[in-house]
DNA sequence: ATGGCGTATGGAATACGA
């Protein structure tokens, strides 16, 4: 049965630490798929026999000491395992696979964005450069490949880019996320790229909607000072299989929570 | 009060997140 596909992607900071609580999601949800950012673990060390344990046979990985880290974990067989190094940091930031659906296969890539530091300027800061730098380099080369098959781009990609993405537009417009040399090249990585906002197609553009809250806040569903930062991408052929997306904000609650919520995205032949 | 916290490393204090 590949007619119907239930996608999770999720910033989990720290795969580890957090096994109980992805163990939460999978009983509650029943994912085909999870995409994982900041797993924060070397391949070696990554929990593959938990999940093997809860039914994800199949596990691409691309992980590294102490940061970063994405991993992409099925029920289902995944082939084609790509990871990209962008930038030439060696970072672990990104995982593709194909994943089956609908009688033959959809491309999956999962991403984590650099953050991008605190000041949004590239010329004092070269963590913003870096971003910047990422973002570019994702544009130029997925340009057009991704455009004519299948696909879902998903992931921490630390960029909220509408004005109802932020808690104040205006309060953000020079914090690192929501500063607009960020949200433009964005958008122009996500047009150029030829995919969909698959999030805000269930969302209208006038209602908040966010995917992470700050750790620091006393009360953080009270003030709900979120941001979306976390983002599900489709190209044009798959759109219409697309069937809903919705962000599980009571994992932001759970013991022990991450700082970011999990994204679903559920998509039927 | 948009950082007041949290995580990894390493075994205290620092880097990093956003």
């Amino acid at each position: 049965m590949t007619d119907r596909l239930k996608l999770v992607t999720w910033n989990i900071n720290s795969v580890r630490l957090r096994m109980p609580i992805v163990e939460k999601l999978i009983e509650e949800i029943a994912p085909d798929v999870i995409c994982l950012q900041e797993t924060k673990c070397p391949d070696a060390n990554f929990p593959e026999n938990a999940f093997r344990k809860a039914g994800y046979e199949y596990i691409a990985i691309n992980g590294q000491k102490g940061y970063h880290g994405v991993a992409t974990v099925s029920r289902l067989p995944l082939e084609n395992i790509e990871k990209r190094d962008f930038c030439d940091m060696g970072d672990s930031r990104h995982v593709a696979v194909d994943v089956p659906f609908n009688g033959t296969s959809l491309r999956l890539h999962n991403f984590y964005v650099p953050a991008g530091g605190d000041e949004p300027n590239r010329e004092i800061n070269p963590k913003f450069a870096h971003k910047l730098d990422f973002m570019a380099e994702m544009k130029s080369w997925l340009q057009g490949s991704e455009t004519n098959r299948p696909a879902v781009l998903v992931g921490d990609l630390n960029v909220a880019p509408y004005e109802h993405d932020v808690w104040s537009h205006k309060q953000l417009l020079r914090v690192v996320s929501h500063t607009p040399v960020e949200t433009e090249l964005f958008e122009d990585v996500r047009e150029t790229g030829g995919w969909l906002d698959a999030m805000r197609q269930f969302t209208p553009m006038d209602d908040k909607l966010y995917t992470w809250w700050s750790y620091r806040a006393k009360d953080w569903s009270k003030a709900d000072k979120g941001r979306r930062l976390d983002h599900v991408w489709v190209s044009e052929p798959l759109a219409p299989h697309i069937k809903g997306t919705s962000v599980l904000r009571d994992a932001r609650g759970w013991e022990k929570p991450s700082d970011h919520a999990p994204v679903i995205a559920e998509f039927a032949a």
